[in-house]
DNA sequence: CGAACACTTCGGCGAAGATCGTAGTGTTTC
DNA sequence: GAAACACTACGATCTTCGCCGAAGTGTTCG
């Protein structure tokens, strides 16, 4: 028993564009119904039932039965962390693709990654952390300063931390702006507190984030960022995934 | 451009168990060359070629070529800990496969893991750092405490943080084990130091890893580990990762 | 109870791609 | 210069698997 014909089998799985759409859709830690992964990953009903099937026998999917429809969500954050690494590695790729994400203005700009935000607003927010010395980080992890410590104290950022001493936050690349943000307990932290606090609201059913009112003026004086949202906001945040079918999904 | 596509085409490159054999065998951070992955991956040469260009083309190796042969090795870090990801998502997978890896005591025993050792030993010296509070380790990442510091100062274990301030290290799911052993800079640094000190030497070609008796010594008086090599240890190391061709590598 | 709905199973079609034999290019060795 | 070697390119074969239409199970709603 190898490695290899092991990871070959779980990355066979990944390997479908169908397949491959789904986990993306889950990405942000929402939990689906086939009905609406078929849809956004545009294939038939039918289709997705076999495709769905495949994930959960491999452990990559968690599925609760709710009266007639099934509800899918990735089965754990590990499953998160390895979509996380091959978009890293998608990313850089081929040298050639330089070119940053097109379109999308609101997914480009805030947005979930599974716990924590993501988009240029995330990354200000972990630039600007970084530049006061309140975070340090790097590829193989992070950590939270005693004056960064101090600051999310005064600020009333929960780290749910009380129990547990150590104050972790690890880089996570964004796909977007090629740069790293805030992902771990800090980053987790982070986007509760921006929730709970109406600085950003989830958008319709995509995992994109609207920056409020409330959040832009927040944002500006606590970590001074332009978070202006752009122009184009609201603009149909999922159509980018449906391939063929591009109806919007029933809810 | 959507990031579905892009991660399902590098999660398609890894899906293929010859290519998943060759990138496993360079998870270790060695150049192999052609002929060498070939039989390793056990298909034949051409196949393998072919196979080799597409990882190149995706980034995902980097080639040297050096005289009338290529060198391969992985292309990045970060690579190695997408195939770390994958390979944690691979062993937790269904809850069935409780059982742990049976036969290559030696590989069992320690190896190495991209750039830090990896198996039992391993996993007990995480432990043994864990328990002193020298490290404080979970699933985000991990950190060493001034006392850690303190105690590989004293050790003489070149961190190589001189000019770096932050001091990190990170968790790393031991597939063999299902532990975490340590990764990250602190992780390198402890394979650096036992390599230089003869603690430890590589096995022929294989990533297995040789306790020396002065390594027993040392482990023992240093983090009280009982690290005697098993009883059937330099039995064909990489034996197991050809598949059809049983060949020896002729190097 | 019957209709609408969510989902699954089955079966055949079709395309993608993994494989290796043959043949070819460039490099080293004698 | 010829032979051995490492690797690559091409072509034919063959298996695998994604796909959807049709039909079937279980659930909800009127």
């Amino acid at each position: 028993m190898d490695t290899g014909p092991k990871i070959a089998q779980v990355a066979a799985l990944v390997g479908d564009p169908a397949r491959a759409n789904m986990l993306s859709a889950l990405m942000d830690g929402r939990t689906l119904t086939a009905t609406e992964l078929a849809y956004l990953s545009g294939v038939a009903p039918q289709t997705a039932s076999g495709h769905l099937a495949k994930l959960s026998d491999a452990g990559l999917l968690a599925l609760e039965r709710r009266g007639r429809r099934r509800y899918f969500r990735l089965a754990s954050p590990l499953v998160a962390r390895m979509l996380e690494a091959l978009m890293v590695v998608a990313q850089e790729g081929p040298a050639q693709q330089r070119n940053l994400w097109r379109g999308g203005e609101t997914l480009r700009h805030a947005r979930t990654c599974y716990d924590h935000m993501a988009g240029r607003i995330a990354v200000a927010i972990a630039d600007r952390l970084v530049q006061q010395s309140f975070v340090l980080l790097d590829e193989d992890g992070g950590q939270l300063t005693d004056a960064g410590r101090s600051f999310f104290d005064a600020l009333g950022v929960d780290l749910c931390l009380a129990s547990r001493r150590r104050v972790f936050c690890r880089a996570c690349l964004d796909w977007s702006e090629r740069r790293p943000h805030l992902a771990g307990a800090v980053g987790a932290a982070i986007l509760r507190h921006a929730l709970e606090h109406d600085w950003v609201e989830h958008i319709r059913d995509s995992r994109a984030l609207l920056v409020t009112p409330a959040g832009v003026r927040e944002l500006a004086t606590t970590f001074g960022i332009e978070a202006a949202p752009p122009t184009d906001a609201c603009k149909g945040p999922v159509a980018s995934l449906s391939r063929r079918r591009a109806a919007v999904i029933p809810v």
